[in-house]
DNA sequence: CTGAAAGCGCTAACAC
DNA sequence: GTGTTAGCGCTTTCAG
């Protein structure tokens, strides 16, 4: 009992205080068997003793511990979605997948496993192989990094994954297309040198996005010049650096705009431009990717690729929920983006 | 999508597929216990069967179940954050935490039990239930309705609960305090026709919101008219027919500003009025509370009353961390509100 | 150093 | 109708 947030070590084989099953059986006097019978609608129980039961059920509020039950019937009722982190994007898919699972006879459950020390493997698989089979009868995965196995014991659908829309039923948006749109948006209002900030190497989107920005360029006969791309990472803190190096070059010219891969990064290269005294969007444009709620409250409000992110959770879990039933329909689901001009981008400066 | 959700009542004891410690152990040509010890890095097993060992659990990509662990260990290393639905509000909650939690040796699982057919005890209770004692180890419970049986076999800290206060380790915010600034700030704006759309009756934050509504009109000497007060649950769905009441009233003059118990019902009036061809701010002022993401980026932008939901996020989990290592704290932190002026609220029309 | 055995809370066969 | 038995996958004494 040391160091603050160590678990402790102690054996102690189950908390005391949790009513368990034979607690009921014990005072209302029946076998555990019976209990178990009474609790779960069996036929063959008398009345009177489903009756009696019942009261010890609710005079102890007793509830059974989804752990034992899964871990012996196998299924639970449960389905869950598993991340890498509670950020902007998950929990907008979150949303999503809460809202559509209403009405139907499942509960969710979000987990975020560790992911730091996890070398081998990947989190997702990880987390897949704790929760599968035992914990939750189904599972989204939200963008994981390395293909799944396909020997997986339960049916599980990927949103955004790295590898593209290849083994498991997948659902993911336009990126490319979206890319696009965002960088032409920019050509067309003038700006000739568009830097990139880039996403996860390791993510299938980040890279299609890359491809997107490329695209654009060359369509409209811009050479890409890698000085103005570099890594952001999808995160702020690993966007900082790169950041700093596209709006504060050591040689050359900088650029009149950035396509960050995400909102969240994007964001970031708001604030580093504010602290280099650059206005935006007079002096500097910036697109983000996501329209995540994040994007409309900064300042200025962000110019952005929206993902249906919302419908993308809900589609996962009709997927989901369609192979449950056994019924599959198509295993990839292409949701288009859309650009939403905010104020974050202007005319290039002359 | 009618049956098609229903899930299948089979009895597979265990979906196959998964690799359990008996395949690792069969594998390996070793007992079962050995592969735990290996697993869990107990002292007295030689390092080449340890090396043995690993190399199989490499190979097939064994991970342990969660749900099988604890039920014996119990301790799980995992924090339940237990909601009844992934919202805004409880979603802001989770980013929080989530950022707290990283670094400590924990995980998090969040949870949203079925809310509907639990009569008795509410779904709080059942939840805990449930998780508590097989599946986590402590629990952040976000906005429980009933007060909380006292013997739960866990540490529990909630968010905002019904009760305030009293028996749970709790964070919540100003409530009352929060509602006065909202409603001054409608005042000083010239407002006297100003009405609430108050929240669920059974929760201890919305009762107090109306507490600080009546208190501000009354500290301007202004009589609480009870035709412009009506219940709208937090709900956007709930709150439909009570705005429609209150912008729309069958006598009397409509008030010139509503100050909603929270920011999705604050949206849905904002939604209503336009409906009604009202404007806002020229016609209606409209004021929330929560500044959740969604308030920044509806139109117009809402001026609420703000709770810092991720520190109240990261709070709770420091508070149960303390719990955790046995060196509890302070049962109770008021983190404070800040009324945030965006464009929903103007000087009343005269 | 390693394995056999017990048991966590629960459900599903099968007896009584 | 009801109780007994046998595990689900795992950890933990305790013998060998």
């Amino acid at each position: 009992m040391s160091t603050a947030a160590d678990p402790p070590t102690t054996g102690r084989p189950a908390p005391p205080g949790r009513v368990t099953i034979s607690d009921v059986a014990r005072v209302a006097g029946v076998s555990v068997a019976t209990v178990s019978k009474v609790v779960n609608n069996r036929y063959g129980v008398a009345p009177s003793t489903s009756a009696r039961v019942l009261a010890v059920v609710e005079e102890l509020g007793y509830e059974s511990s989804l752990v034992a039950r899964s871990l012996r019937s196998g299924r639970t009722g449960v389905i869950g979605v598993l991340v890498a982190e509670f950020e902007p994007f998950s929990t907008e898919l979150l949303k999503g997948i809460s809202a559509a699972v209403d009405g139907t006879e499942y509960e969710l459950l979000a987990y975020a496993g560790r992911t730091d020390g996890g070398a081998a493997g990947g989190w997702e698989r990880r987390s897949l192989s704790r929760l599968a089979g035992t914990l939750v009868d189904a599972a989204i995965v939200v963008t994981p990094t390395v293909v799944m196995a396909p020997d997986v014991p339960i049916p599980v659908v990927a949103v955004d994954p790295h590898t593209g829309p290849e083994g498991t039923p997948t659902v993911d948006t336009d990126n490319a297309g979206g890319a696009r749109q965002a960088v032409q948006h920019l050509i067309d209002l003038g700006h000739r040198r568009i830097a990139h900030l880039a996403g996860r190497p390791d993510l299938e989107s980040a890279r299609l996005r890359e491809v997107g920005y490329r695209q654009a360029l060359e369509a409209a006969g811009i050479a890409v010049d890698p000085a103005l791309v570099r890594v952001g990472g999808y995160r702020p803190d690993l966007a900082d650096e790169p950041t700093h190096e596209l709006l504060d070059p050591a040689d050359g010219p900088r650029p009149t705009a950035v396509f960050a891969a995400n909102d969240l990064s994007a964001i970031h290269v708001l604030e580093v431009a504010a602290e280099l005294g650059l206005r935006v969007p007079e002096d500097l444009s910036v697109v983000g990717f996501d329209n995540v709620p994040e994007s409309w409250g900064c300042t200025p409000p962000l110019t952005t690729v929206a993902q249906p992110l919302h419908h993308m959770g809900a589609e996962a879990l009709r997927m989901l929920l369609d192979l449950l039933a056994g019924t599959p329909g198509e295993r990839h689901r292409r949701l288009p983006t859309e650009l939403v001009v905010r104020s974050s981008t202007a005319p290039a400066p002359r």
